[in-house]
DNA sequence: GAGAGAAATGTAAAGCTTTTCATTGCATAT
DNA sequence: ATATGCAATGAAAAGCTTTACATTTCTCTC
């Protein structure tokens, strides 16, 4: 080791204290005298003396680090969330380690690990599953489980903390958005099949349609997986299968702009021949051409929330009951708007 | 704590033999018999035990954390760089701490302390500053400095390894993109004026100029600051200053779409009145409209040379000299085009 | 079958801190 | 002056693992 390797000895030795002395200066030091203090504070400075957080997590059995599981750091929508995350944390003494899963499995209970091996005192799931489930102790003993807590999927059946938003009635609010302007021929670009986001999602925009008495069209729902690419997919099958709607929701911004970029290359206008509308407002949506009408989702307070809900966790001990929704919002921008004939 | 605490010591009573004996069956299997290893084994699983990281990086001083600072993970060029460390780095067994810095000297200087504190094994830089000069033990003793890399920043006058791409080299052949298409009025919009990013792109953008016989213009350059709305106005600035240029070349695609979104405003078509060229290849760069001419940086390939300089760092000890400088390449898009008159 | 040597296992120290409990020193009250 | 109580400090244990060294067990040779 090059390592300097200065420990508490060192400045207790220079000090002519014990290493109790030491220790107690540090982290309480209301309790010792304040001659003794200043000069163990001195022969810290000029060791140039850090605590080894190693030995000190070992002894209080806290690592004040939490594993941030995300499926893909590279998404905007993540790494926003992130930011709220971070800033919470950081404000209560805790430092954030990100775990970017890929959702491969094993990733995840190599970071899930990480947890049960005492290097990380809670998780935060951002990925829509629990990861230890059968490897671990999950099956029949929730009490056991570690600080975790769900970030904007519900994960059905298991009762933990969770922070999310209302998905389906904020498609639902985005339909109607299209419906008011006028719009009856709506199409919708889903997302994943298994995703509950894509279940929520289509919910809410079969709702928004049945309560306008307007019937609804298996023809006009096309597969996405939330990429771009899936988007510009989306929205050709559509324009190929019949006639066009006048409208297209998608279940994100991405596939959104993907929508519109397909509209554009077969020379279509968006608003003018059809509306687009996204969910997410991701970082370049309000700059696209046109601007994106979308549901934002206020993504640094997700994180905020989320992260404040796991410092009580780890605080007090106690599990806060239920679910915490967030509200989102309707920005209504440059994609959408009445059709032709309106 | 609620906490199993499920020690070696649990697993050695159950299985009839010493810690010693455990600690062997995880790490080096060889040296311990068929039998033995079997029973160890066995009773591991029943009782789920997981090593107690903390103990074991006490003992080896090793951590198998690295800390990589970013100024802002919400930021997408940052979010793949770190895939790719990402990906090296589990590969060989490592994690990663991401700490979000937000150019904040006392966050740098907190996760700086990560590593001094034994918390972190090494440490990658991708915020251009190394952050403990003065607090921790730079200035006479660069050997005791520990582990790090710099990553796409040069910092002069230290010579640590060094991962980037050739920032001059790559501006200059995006204005000589522009130049060979005919433009001669070539505008820039530049990144922060202490970056050393932005000086690098403008010197490569002179001499691009220099070399094709065009007089460098000083009211051609405006300032920016790498957002998107610091390219609008940078584009605003320019045309309320005098003639119209046929051509910007922006420092990133942020302020290249902020420029895209100016230009449109003012009712000039890109590229058809001017060409627009950005720089980094950021995730939406190909799907904007028009699609972005811009320089690419393999985003991940820097993250994984960078990863793998700081295993072979840790692992070896020896520090390779001297800096790696990675290949861009210019992708042409729809955003440029020969002048209106050529 | 005895002895040497190798293989397998056990014992105990070390790694650095926090914290309990004990001790010292001092001031105040009797 | 002595007793009492409190504040400040020190000694030592505990937290869990890895590993050098010691010991036991086994295998093989003579």
């Amino acid at each position: 080791m090059a390592n300097g390797a200065i420990t508490i000895e060192d400045v207790a030795r220079l000090a002519g204290v014990s290493i109790a002395t030491v220790s107690r200066t540090l982290h309480r030091p209301d309790i010792v005298s304040e001659k003794t203090r200043r000069r163990v504070e001195k022969a810290i400075e000029a060791t140039g003396y850090t605590t080894n957080a190693m030995a000190r997590s070992l002894r209080t059995m806290q690592t004040h680090v939490i594993v941030v599981l995300v499926p893909n750091i590279g998404n905007p929508f993540f790494s926003e969330i992130l930011l709220g995350i971070e800033a919470v944390a950081s404000a209560h003494g805790f430092n954030i380690l990100i775990g970017n899963t890929d959702n491969k499995p094993e990733r995840e209970k190599s970071f899930a690990a990480y947890v049960r091996g005492h290097q990380a005192d809670g998780m935060l799931l951002l990925n829509g599953h629990v990861p230890l489930d059968n490897g671990g102790r999950l099956q029949g003993h929730p009490a056991a489980l570690p600080p975790m807590v769900i970030m904007c999927e519900r994960i059905p059946g298991l009762s933990l903390p969770t922070v999310r938003i209302d998905n389906e009635g904020a498609a639902h609010l985005a339909t109607r958005h299209l419906i008011e302007l006028g719009h009856r021929s709506i199409a919708h670009i889903k997302g994943p099949e298994e995703n509950i986001l894509t279940k929520d999602r289509l919910a809410g925009y079969r709702r928004a349609l049945e309560e306008a008495g307007i019937p609804f069209e298996a023809r006009l729902v096309a597969p996405g997986d939330f990429s771009i690419s899936s988007g510009q997919r989306g929205v050709e099958r559509i324009l190929d299968d019949g006639p066009r709607p006048t409208a297209v929701f998608c279940s994100n911004d991405e596939m959104a702009m993907g929508a519109i970029v397909a509209l554009k290359q077969r020379g279509l206008s968006v608003p003018g021949d059809v509306s687009v509308v996204g969910f997410d407002d991701i970082q370049f949506a309000g700059s696209y051409d046109p601007p994106l009408t979308t549901i934002h989702q206020p993504r640094r307070h997700i994180g905020e929330t989320a992260m404040a809900l796991m410092v009580e966790l780890l605080e007090s001990g106690s599990v806060p009951e239920g679910e915490v929704v967030i509200e989102t919002e309707l920005l209504q921008r440059g994609s959408s708007a009445p059709p032709r004939g309106a």
